[in-house]
DNA sequence: AACGCGGGGTA
DNA sequence: TACCCAGCGTT
């Protein structure tokens, strides 16, 4: 199970082989600019190559450099980070930026050590762009390199626990490759992506099926071992759209809570599902002078929206304020003409509903 | 060490 | 449904 040197001799040289002969051509890979690198590291951590291609063309696109990067105003870099979620990855990449500008000249460390300092940056990331922008022998262990080195090698011990991270990244030193570190990640990250799949790989065709813990042991679909304790909390959201002629009232969301940094609406939440307004208390005396003067539209579909640690169940009302004269908003709400709606970065949900709403 | 953080694809 | 995805920051 452990190999020893000669087994991690032959153990690269079969994988490499593999890998110039199946690996896909991603633009990430034709590469050794530090920046371009880390982009697709942060936008590819919890996600797929295929969601995460559209805006990786965009990013490099937009911003072609961390000057651009740093240069941008954060509503914007949310804005095109606008449906890939866990938006804190865009928030420190563009603060990240802005220190590599400021105190790094717009070099980016050259060590996964330095870079591991960096926001955003944890051991896999840091180790990625450390091997593949500077060819420093560090293993870069992902979501795919923990199922391939627990079924090949063995290892069974639980891949979230820190004891269980030690034990793979303490084995990742030891069969990583010195002579091309870089190539080696990739082809870890490649083969668990590609052949060593979570579920029903294809082992008769595997190089290494002759020397696999699980497929020995018949224990693909066991390893590797996740230990995940998650609780789905159900919440109720009840947003009403004040609206003005072609503006909405919308404001920045800020605090511990989902889409930080993002605009929603004016938002009452409730303990269950709510069938009329008047059910939702709000005892902000300026919402309800609002609601007086405004007229009341239901939205008549209620949207299950799913994260990964909630589940939400939303109902939207029109609140449209007649006539044009001002009125006051609730506390840090603002009016958005279309135009403006429209590039302010919002949660995929609000999204979806103003489109079947007609709106955008 | 445990928890919170999105959205989409697949079996 | 359940699981997974080139994980990280906070507490």
């Amino acid at each position: 199970m452990i190999p020893d040197d000669l087994e991690v001799i032959d153990f690269n040289r079969r994988l490499k082989s593999w890998y110039l002969e199946n690996h896909r051509p991603l633009p990430w890979r034709e590469t050794k600019d530090p920046y371009k690198i880390w982009l697709s590291e942060v936008i590819l951590q919890q996600t797929r190559v295929a969601q995460g291609l559209p805006y990786y063309e965009r990013f490099t696109e937009q911003y072609p450099t961390v000057f651009d990067l740093a240069a941008a105003d954060e509503r914007d870099v949310l804005r095109l980070w606008q449906g890939l979620g866990y938006y804190s990855r865009a928030r420190n990449m563009h603060f990240t930026a802005r220190q590599v500008v400021a105190d790094h000249n717009g070099k980016f460390p050259e060590s996964s050590e330095k870079l591991l300092k960096l926001k955003g940056l944890g051991q896999y990331t840091a180790a990625a762009i450390a091997s593949f922008a500077f060819d420093e022998a560090v293993p870069a262990i992902d979501g795919n390199v923990y199922r391939v080195m627990a079924r090949i090698f063995g290892i069974q011990s639980d891949m979230l626990s820190n004891e269980g991270k030690k034990e793979f990244w303490a084995l990742g030193r030891k069969v990583i490759s010195q002579e091309d570190p870089a190539t080696y990640n990739q082809a870890m990250i490649e083969f668990g992506a590609l052949q060593c799949v979570p579920a029903s790989p294809n082992c008769t065709v595997c190089i290494f099926n002759d020397r696999c813990f699980a497929y020995a042991h018949q224990m693909q679909g066991q390893l590797p071992v996740k230990i995940k304790k998650l609780t789905i909390k159900h919440r109720f959201l009840n947003y009403f759209i004040i609206k003005q002629g072609d503006r909405l009232a919308m404001h920045e969301r800020r605090g511990r809570d989902i889409w930080k940094g993002l605009y929603d609406f004016q938002l009452i939440e409730s303990k269950s599902i709510a069938a009329t307004p008047d059910q939702l208390t709000n005892p902000d005396p300026i919402f309800q002078n609002v609601l007086q003067n405004g007229r009341l539209t239901e939205v008549p579909k209620v949207y299950t929206h799913i994260l990964t640690h909630q589940r939400l169940q939303v109902r939207f009302w029109w609140l449209e304020i007649p006539g044009a004269e001002r009125i006051d908003l609730p506390q840090g709400m603002a009016f958005y003409n279309h135009e403006e709606v429209e590039v302010l970065p919002k949660p995929i949900l609000i999204d979806t509903v103003l489109r079947e709403e007609g709106y955008l």
